[in-house]
DNA sequence: GCTGCCATACCGACCGTACGGTATGGACGT
DNA sequence: ACGTCCATACCGTACGGTCGGTATGGCAGC
């Protein structure tokens, strides 16, 4: 329990350096057990780093926090931007896919797909304005990149709503969150997975459902 | 599965007795700042008892929250219970009328209109099983309560579903916890609004398709 | 190419305190 | 007289954070 990765003592080690093994280990702990009960010490443990070093790469534990945040977006963006739901000619099919794609990675343990910031934001939201806006950041940031799509699907089925992309694109992300809380509480991550199976049944209702006309405009 | 019964004291008649001021201190300040953020000593503060009354209610923290969590449960149980949304002889319009009824309790501060059991839930679910119970309880008791109506509503309009009634009430407590989880990161109730107008609209379309936003009947 | 110098990365002992929890005893109703 | 309820004083420790220090690598001057 004691040594875990050699550590690297070169300056440029690719991505094994101390600031990113704990961003990694803030990550996977804090998932685990919330902001508030991972101490530094803990996570200087799991990263292999002292705690000078610790403070060296972060002036507090919220800054900790606003940086894992942060990390959890970059890191995010990229896994999502290398998804194979984009592949769809059709933008509706490309929402469904995601949709199913989101559904797809809920397997294992909670903490292996639960949302880091979700779990963040509801714990900090009064208490750290900087966590919060991190955290909001990447959620909203990662709601936006599902707009282009829903608006194409929009126009190119003709649909009138009285809603907007933009908040479909939120609804997405608000009905994944919520799949999440209840799935901790169950304790079952297949109570997750129900939640986004309402979620593609609501999307393909919302997009000309069986008692929907699809008018060409 | 029964619940201590909180006694009234002649001690202080004025204030209700120290364990139920504790669990209304705990409510409030854990849906501000979470429960590990929460010290012994400012709920102490919050109820004006002294840390010899709480560990004489509560053996400890975690006691606490599982108290609060049931706490929480009830006094739920009861609000919803004597709220205005059953009065509609129609079951769909009762679900409808429960999603408007949550919507409109959605005002004010964050604090005062969020869930504890979802906030609770969601960082101490690996790490105290007696909450995570406690607080799965409430939730998915709450939920109970509503697949009665949408059991009716199937029934009475005919409708065929590859979905549950149990499972559609899960639903909108999903809904409802993602929605809290964005207003959160977002700052604004009106993200919250926003996700109770797509679970009514989902409901709508589930129960015979482009039925026209109730008319204020 | 060695030397001196500096910035960055990292180390680990240490500090003040605030935390959860305990021990003990008194007030009060029954 | 006894059990419930509450108050005060206190304990051990684990917490976030500090500080003096070392190791490494880059670079300029010569």
């Amino acid at each position: 329990m004691d040594v875990l990765v050699p550590r690297p003592t070169k300056h440029q080690p690719e991505r094994g350096d101390a600031r990113t093994r704990l961003l990694e280990a803030a990550r996977d702990t804090i998932r685990e057990k919330g902001f508030a009960a991972t101490s530094v010490d803990e996570l200087c443990q799991a990263a292999a780093v002292t705690k000078g070093s610790f403070f060296h790469h972060f002036k507090s534990k919220e800054a900790l926090g606003v940086a894992a945040a942060e990390y959890w977006a970059e890191t995010t963006t990229a896994f999502f931007a290398g998804a194979p739901y984009h592949a769809p000619d059709d933008p509706l099919e490309r929402v469904l896919a995601y949709v199913a794609f989101r559904k797809s990675i809920i397997a294992g343990d909670l903490a292996e797909f639960t949302c880091l910031v979700g779990t963040m934001v509801e714990e900090v939201y009064a208490i750290s304005p900087a966590i919060r806006e991190a955290c909001a950041a990447s959620i909203f940031g990662h709601a936006a990149t599902l707009e282009a799509d829903i608006s194409a699907a929009i126009r190119e089925r003709g649909i009138s709503s009285d809603w907007t992309a933009e908040s479909l694109a939120r609804h997405t992300q608000t009905v994944i969150q919520g799949a999440f809380v209840l799935a901790k509480a169950g304790n079952d991550p297949a109570l997750a997975r129900e939640g986004l199976d309402h979620l593609d049944r609501y999307i393909r209702l919302l997009f000309g459902g069986p008692n929907k006309k699809k008018a060409r405009s």
